[in-house]
DNA sequence: GGAATGCTTCGGGCGTCGCCGAAGCATTCT
DNA sequence: AGAATGCTTCGGCGACGCCCGAAGCATTCC
């Protein structure tokens, strides 16, 4: 039974610049030492430690001991879910200033990048546009299912779906999907299980790979031609 | 194109305990006057006031003058969600305590309340649990669906079915749901445009009623009938 | 063993922000 | 018109917390 001082508390946490970025930096589900979150969030080892100090007493971050280093990680994937809503809301009051690419680092977001275990992003998009037109998903602002031709069509290109066959409904084995608003494309994406599903058998395939220090991906020469011919993605032109 | 810092600037003005107090009387989807949410804060009128106007000028509160009075209520159905995440990650951190019933304004909101627009509480699992015993929807974390039996029933129970037919996805025509899990019970409720128009539906027809000041809402024994008659639902009896 | 690295705790400076009392408009009631 | 209500702005006080420099452990590298 959270009370409203919990509620507060939690965003409270999260809304402070330097731990907003560290949080930021957790979305991708991956473990980063303190120093390495120290510097995404522009400030001294000492003050990165204190925060994060905070984030695990409060619970919001895992903490891992290895050796000199000590790894930190969002603690369940319902953190990340909420900073996802944040950013939605950020989104719909953002003034609507045009294209204003600040950098190659926003870019680089902007066109792939994971959604703590889906992609999103341009990529996110295009995908989940795909699927629909080749009749493997039907996707609403409210929910999304996995067509029978969908299921098969991801065992097809090797995905195990034996986790998503766990999860269908009882009475009419269908396998549901959550959408996801993008932030950077303003569209709907496939998040839930097949969305992570999804993005986890492209990172082992190698099909993507993570850029180094933050939640962009880039597809390979491998992953594009896997893309356009499995999965007919139209959209989607790596720049 | 939100940045972290946006990110923060809303985190943090959802992270003030008078302004969490606020926010969350405004969870009910309706509009308050000033004076009544510093009530609700516990703060003096001039510090409420403070706090509405940044969180209007931030776009998180609508503000709408009538006569000498000033409505408030939250911007958009988005804000209600990113704060029902903030509720979830607070009901996994928080500590697996017993039932401390605080008072009897918890318990009232335990037992049913409104989430933004639909039921939550052991009102909403109950009448969750209820659809799905009835074949009428199929849920699953990350998604639910209602089936065609289930359009019928609302039909027949007298919704408006018009607006949820107009939202079926393209191809198989399903109307999908969102479940919600919720914070006090720890299962999950119906969202979405079918959990909005049951709610809906049921304060018009007198099913129940808002509780004054709260977001809590009764059950009249009108609405005692019909959802265990017409919903068939078990679990739940008004204590 | 000595040096370097990763991280933490301690102490103090400083800015921000929440809070309220007093006062000032605007609207409404009688 | 005068009083009451709803809400806001202003001014000032107090505290919380963010930040860094300095110093202290622990681990690892050479």
């Amino acid at each position: 039974m959270p009370s409203e001082a919990q509620f507060a508390e939690i965003a409270a946490l999260a809304g402070d610049p330097a731990r907003a970025s560290m949080l930021h930096a957790l979305m991708d589900g991956r473990a980063l030492t303190a120093t390495e979150l120290a510097r995404v969030a522009g400030v001294t080892p000492q003050t990165a430690s204190g925060h994060l100090a905070r984030l695990s007493t409060a619970g919001l971050v895992h903490v891992e001991q290895q050796g000199r280093h000590r790894y930190h990680r969002l603690a369940t994937p319902a953190i990340a879910r909420m900073m996802e809503s944040i950013m939605q809301v950020a989104a719909e009051l953002a003034p609507p200033r045009k294209h204003f690419t600040v950098g190659p680092r926003d870019a680089a977001l902007r066109e792939a990048r994971t959604c703590y275990d889906h992609f999103a992003g341009r990529l996110g998009v295009a995908l989940a546009d795909a699927m629909i037109a080749e009749g493997h998903v039907e996707l609403t602002s409210d929910a999304g299912i996995l067509t029978d031709p969908g299921l098969n069509f991801l065992g097809a290109i090797g995905i195990d779906t034996t986790g998503l066959v766990a999860r269908r409904t009882k009475r009419s084995g269908r396998v549901l999907c959550r959408p996801c608003l993008d932030w950077s494309e303003r569209r709907h994406h496939l998040a839930g299980s097949v969305g992570a599903a999804i993005c986890r058998h492209s990172l082992e395939q190698g099909w993507t790979i993570r850029s180094a220090g933050t939640r962009a991906v880039l597809v390979t020469p491998k992953g594009t031609r896997i893309f356009r011919e499995h999965f007919k993605m139209q959209i989607y032109q790596p720049s």
